[in-house]
DNA sequence: GGGGATTCTCAGGAAACTCACAGACAGGAT
DNA sequence: ATCCTGTCTGTGAGTTTCCTGAGAATCCCC
């Protein structure tokens, strides 16, 4: 999982497919990522790698993430920390936010969230100038004014319309099967069915795509693709 | 925390999580900052950046607040400085203000308040011609004369209205979460829920947007946001 | 110490959103 | 052309989020 100067984020869970979720979502976001799949491991590759951001699970046998974060500090080590608790227990944030960690987030979530507070963390902290404007065609995303227009106009879009469109648009030009959609932009533990992709697709598809030229292409048998065909 | 023209502030404190809340604070203000968690460092970010302005906590091991301070006036150092102190002690605010300090907060403060001050400061040394005039649309903010306007019409804010509606103009455009308003608005240690900001919300919307346009827009989801939708 | 302003909690109702389902529709193969 | 499979979209039930009014507690000025 890496490329070659973008930010690097270190991705600490025991979760094999947690892990993978996560790194996936930052990938596909433009982050370089590194994997650790327990404390031990956490802090040698924090000291090898030196990220720029730590996604850290608090729930882990031995070292937990509490553990590693307060040695990190001790050590004198900076590096923002996102963490990721079992549950909204008041009890944790206090623990986790006293302790040094900027943000946390609460399992289940919906891995573009957590790369959207990703995101955000690294722009506050002036390591990444991320990108605020996302554009394809006339269709535009201002990310910092959370703002969708299609040729000049504003449209409105439900948070789930929304991260879809994220997506794609941070994509384009590539295409992005059901079950990538349903990964990145619901809550990773969604037992429904992945047609619900194709409802909000078409939601998106009437609130942004029923001008010319069409950017939401169906590629049958695969998935869709946000593009502008000359 | 760069950016590059802006006045440069640096923030000292050996909490990590204060350090970052004053610090993005700050950063949203447009200033920016410099970090340093004890007194040692600090005294080298000064000697380093030379910064228009020093936010300074008290109570720090080794090398305190007072000691910085004086070690800084020995050396000739004028740079502004505005103490963080523990509570409101009143051997603290005599010693401080007697060794040269030019203002101060008492733990725990209101980031926007924070930040008045340092604008105040700056703009007291003439470092900084601050932009006294808030505006969107027909909405205007004076925050020399502490005055609001809207449609030419005075509006009479409490204090906690006042500071919402100022992070909120200084931000217009910008979406700013739940939480974001709480962590810059509340005292830092507030432990309340953030529906308060609601109902704030819905106090300012009585006062200074019940005449069209609309300023203050509901993001479902994420947050609220003051813009001016042509 | 009294009274008004302010802060904050809480809860009901309104509105928006999510998601399943099912029938209509389209593309490709035979 | 016809069938089959995959895709599109309208409907509606259930849930979540938001808005606001009412009231208790507190602060502050007189």
């Amino acid at each position: 999982m890496s490329d070659s100067s973008s930010p690097l984020v270190l991705v600490v869970d025991d979760e094999e497919n947690i892990r993978f979720l996560v790194e996936t979502g930052l990938g596909l976001a433009g982050f370089d990522t590194v994997g650790a799949s327990d404390g031990r491991q956490a802090l040698a590759a924090v000291a090898e790698h030196r990220p720029q951001l730590i996604v850290l699970d608090a729930m882990m046998p031995e070292l937990d993430g509490f553990d590693v974060l307060r040695r990190l500090r001790d050590g004198g080590d900076k590096t923002p920390v996102i963490f990721l608790t079992a549950r909204d227990s008041t009890e944790d944030r206090v623990k986790g936010l006293t302790e040094g960690a900027d943000d946390y987030m609460v399992k289940p979530f919906a891995v573009a969230e957590l790369v959207a507070r990703v995101e955000l963390r690294l722009k506050q902290s002036g390591v990444a100038r991320q990108q605020t404007l996302l554009t394809c065609a006339d269709l535009e995303m201002d990310t910092d004014a959370h703002r969708v227009t299609r040729a000049g106009d504003t449209v409105e879009l439900s948070p789930t319309e929304y991260k879809l469109l994220e997506v794609l648009i941070s994509n384009a030009g590539r295409v992005l099967t059901r079950t990538q959609l349903l990964d990145h932009v619901w809550e990773y533990d969604f037992d429904g069915d992945s047609s619900i992709v194709d409802t909000y697709i078409s939601y998106l598809r009437k609130k942004v795509d029923s001008v010319d030229p069409k950017l939401i292409h169906t590629i049958r048998g695969v998935g869709f693709c946000l593009r502008h065909d000359a």
